[in-house]
DNA sequence: GTTTTCACG
DNA sequence: ACGTACGTGAAAACT
């Protein structure tokens, strides 16, 4: 039997609302209603039922019989937040194919009562989605009623049965019993005096409201004189409490049909409103042929035997570019319009063939050097094909790379993702990929990016796919033997922690730890967090003298955290030959930067001399050497080239401290009398420059007051007005082009600058300061690896690329060659760029990581 | 799954 | 009056 699903719209955003947490995108729009309701209605949609509709109130006098309007009138005003995603929900629904119903003067509950009568009158199952137990009134043979009860993913279904199971009544006493006991959210009065528990016991006494008023003599005392004296406002509250069931909708049945094939004319909005984990989830079905709404469709061939495969290769054997992708699937494709499709798993197992043949089938393919390659995501692609000894050589083309500089700020995470969104299609699979290149291409061409990813971002992977192969390596004895000594440590002082405060806890619970310093030993809490007190190393080098668990803590958090993440993180990283091969994520950061996971080899610890102990572990591996150089100051040079300004140029070019030198400039006092309290003072303040200052955000990290450093900041910008009238031109242009670019063309998209939210527009001033500086810092240590890469290779060098950490790069070179691998970084650091100032860079080499500095 | 904290540039 | 420095990832606690 056919099925409608009708859903409460208002009552389910209310619900949404109000159970999850405020969410909003960077626009600071508010998106957690909708968020909630539409992960509800893919559940929902996943029934596939054949018609679905959305019912929704309408603004404006609402009435359901005369004396309507006067209990509404009581209800809350729903707030702005919730409004406003009321009305971007009731825009985006039929975007998606999904009919919304709104009829004047009804409430919402009344359509679904009209539509399920519909739908059952037409041989036709109703289930009715909402939080208003209401509509259990409206149960029937074949209609039920899905009701949210905690949050929005709690559910629970009513049919007649679980009705009479959990009230003992008929879905049509259900207005019987609200009448009697009334509803306070609703307004309805009822009888006064009279709760569920009476009502019940009446209605199972005398089956209906008229009946239990017509038997009111019948109860003594109390109870029987409320009855006779609310029996006018028990009928009334009947009245209202009954769902219209003909409500002039004008709206078909036929005219709901729902298909999960439109749901992804939703996307564009859905990108919009940055609800991205929403269109991941959007469902796929590869398998249905013929799509309306979807754009792009394509023609999938089986590969299911040795013959089809070996045909399949001949074919590519001529092709001037293929594309690949890998998602359950292995697809092939050579046009964008016929997709080869080779099942893997047990599928392909099934078949007669094996991923061992696939891959040796596909290696001449793949490692032909004539054949341009595109994917998504080449360089995951790589490490896979290399597991089936085939070197993937000439990639031409990275749907996840290109999407990325076009969308720096939510990139797209998968295929599917990115299919879905550009080509409003649910194909996933190599020929997608293909319509992509042209269309992301003409992207790139059109915002003047293609240098960018021709000759720095393709070039990287590359480079970045090697580093992750060769990996570094860690030696397990050094951290073992670290570990050892910290963990007594660690174990001392836990024991001395709790005896300072009298009983045990858990240090590491900001809850409990809050509870013992806060409560328990009387400290004053400096600071909040939205759920307590805040525990963080600031608010304990406040207390640092108050107590003397205090210092003991503070050494604790430091220990664990040093265990924890640096050693026993680490080692079950480490592969049989020693190594760990961390993953480099091209397509993350906002600015251009790459990132590092499993392990996050950009965060061992060297602040400190403790931690800096862990780069021991970290060392060349046999027969060779570390080199290791980093970028002087790269951000303040940056700063002093882009900006032009003189005097700062000027500093860098005469080889200054240029710390000191702003020191001596803002405090006005002579170069060689600048104490370290004004040049770390100063440091501050440039690092805050290339953060987008604020005197706030200073103040806090100098620990003056606001006043002091907004003086600090005129007094900076006096003395470098050309990095003044930089940032600002950094702001205007960003402002005007809705995006902040480096050097290089990169882009973020900036659409907080539009927000009416002051802290997000202020947070986009900031950006636009920050991207330029970072971001150009990224592109020319991405552009100096491509360099270093080739030299190394053009050379024949054996030594090694291996890792990146901002503005830093390691060789792992061969003894032999340690000289000629610092030449090379050095120059190609130095050269990549001619700027106004000169690039520096040091370099350092050693055994260990921890020998470099 | 989110929050807090802390490691790095 | 507002209320924060820019960019990341991992671990542990909490809900």
């Amino acid at each position: 039997m056919a099925k409608l699903i009708a859903i409460d719209g208002n009552s389910l955003m209310h619900r949404a609302f109000y159970a999850l947490p405020a969410m909003t995108n960077r626009e600071g729009t508010p998106t957690g209603a909708i968020y909630g309701f539409l992960s509800m209605l893919l559940k929902l949609a996943q029934q596939e039922p054949e018609y679905m509709l959305v019912a929704f109130d309408m603004h404006g006098p609402t009435f359901r019989h005369e004396e309507y309007s006067e209990y509404k009138a009581g209800r809350k005003a729903t707030p702005d937040e919730l409004r406003t995603q009321l009305s971007l929900i009731r825009d985006l629904l039929p975007k998606m194919g999904i009919t919304v119903c709104q009829c004047p003067s009804y409430e919402a509950d009344d359509i679904l009562g009209t539509f399920a009568r519909i739908a059952n009158e037409n041989g036709v199952d109703a289930l009715l989605v909402t939080g208003d137990r209401d509509a259990l009134q409206l149960i029937g043979e074949h209609t039920h009623v899905l009701m949210t009860k905690k949050g929005i993913s709690d559910t629970i279904e009513y049919d007649e049965a679980t009705l009479m199971e959990q009230y003992g009544l008929e879905p049509k006493r259900m207005i019987d019993l609200k009448a009697l006991m009334g509803d306070n959210s609703d307004n309805i009065p009822g009888i006064p005096g009279v709760g569920e528990k009476t009502a019940l016991k009446l209605l199972a006494k005398y089956g209906t409201v008229e009946n239990t008023l017509s038997h009111a003599a019948d109860e003594k005392g109390a109870l029987g004189q409320k009855l006779v004296n609310g029996a006018d406002s028990a009928r009334m509250s009947y009245r209202i409490g009954t769902i219209n069931t003909t409500a002039p909708v004008d709206i078909a049945l036929k005219d709901t049909h729902f298909t999960k094939d439109t749901l992804c004319g939703g996307i564009a909005m859905m990108r919009e409103l940055e609800l991205r984990n929403l269109i991941d989830r959007l469902p796929q079905n590869a398998a249905s042929p013929a799509k309306e709404a979807a754009a792009f469709t394509a023609e999938h061939i089986a590969i299911d035997n040795s013959a089809a495969l070996a045909e399949l290769c001949a074919k590519l054997g001529g092709a001037d570019i293929a594309a690949f992708h890998i998602d359950g699937v292995f697809s092939v494709s050579i046009d964008g319009s016929a997709q080869y499709d080779i099942m893997l798993g047990q599928t392909l197992l099934d078949s007669g063939l094996s991923e061992d043949e696939v891959y040796s089938a596909l290696k001449p393919i793949l490692e032909n050097a004539a054949i341009e390659k595109a994917f998504f995501d080449s360089k995951a692609m790589r490490h896979i094909a290399a597991r089936f000894g085939v070197n993937i050589s000439n990639v031409s083309f990275d749907a996840m790379i290109a999407d990325y500089l076009l969308h720096a700020i939510h990139p797209a995470a998968n295929l599917k993702t990115l299919s879905a969104e550009r080509l409003n299609s649910l194909e996933v699979g190599a020929a997608a990929l293909f319509k992509l290149k042209s269309e992301l291409i003409g992207e790139l061409e059109a915002k003047g990016l293609m240098k960018l990813y021709n000759e720095i971002e393709l070039p990287l992977i590359d480079v970045l796919y090697d580093m992750e192969r060769i990996g570094f390596t860690v030696d397990r004895d050094t951290l073992g033997a670290m570990s050892k000594e910290l963990n007594a440590r660690i174990a001392s002082l836990e024991a001395d922690i709790y005896e300072c405060a009298g009983e045990k806890f858990n240090i590491l619970s900001t809850k409990q730890l809050g509870t013992i310093l806060f409560e328990k030993l009387g400290l004053p809490p400096a600071k909040k967090t939205k759920t307590g007190y805040s525990t963080d190393s600031e608010v304990l080098e406040g207390l640092y003298d108050m107590h003397p668990i205090v210092p003991m803590i503070l050494e604790y958090k430091t220990l664990t955290k040093l265990c924890s993440t640096f050693i026993d993180g680490l080692l079950p990283l480490i592969d049989k030959q020693g190594r760990v091969h961390t993953r480099f994520n091209q397509s993350v950061t906002a600015t251009g930067r790459i990132s590092s996971t499993e392990p996050n080899l950009q965060n061992i610890p060297v602040r400190t001399q403790l931690g800096r102990e862990i780069r021991k572990a970290f060392v060349a591996s046999e027969g060779r050497v570390l080199v290791d150089a980093d970028y002087s100051q790269i951000e303040l040079r940056l700063l002093a080239a882009m900006s032009g300004d003189e005097g700062m140029c000027r500093a860098f070019i005469e080889g200054a401290d240029i710390h000191r030198r702003t020191a001596s400039e803002v405090f006005g006092v002579p170069f060689d009398e600048v104490t370290s309290e004004m040049r770390s003072a100063a440091k501050a303040v440039n690092f805050g420059i290339v953060y987008g200052i604020s005197d706030f955000g200073l103040a806090r990290q100098l620990g003056i007051s606001r006043k002091e450093a907004a003086r600090y900041i005129e007094l900076y910008f006096m003395r470098y007005p050309g990095v003044h009238t930089y940032l600002k031109g950094c702001v205007e242009r960003a402002k005007q082009q809705g995006a902040a670019t480096t050097l290089f063309g990169r882009r973020r998209e900036m659409p907080e600058l539009k927000s009416s939210n002051y802290n997000t527009r202020s947070f986009g001033e900031r950006v636009a300061m920050n991207m330029p500086i970072q971001g150009t810092a990224a592109d020319i240590i991405k552009l100096a690896m491509v360099r270093v890469h080739n030299e190394l290779k053009a050379r024949g060098m054996k030594s090694e690329l291996i890792l990146q950490i901002h503005d830093e790069l390691i060789i792992d070179a061969v003894q032999e060659e340690a000289d000629a691998a610092a030449e090379i970084l050095k120059s190609c650091m130095e050269n990549v760029v001619n700027l106004k100032v000169p690039l520096l860079a040091e370099v350092h080499t050693g055994h260990s990581w921890f020998d470099t500095k």
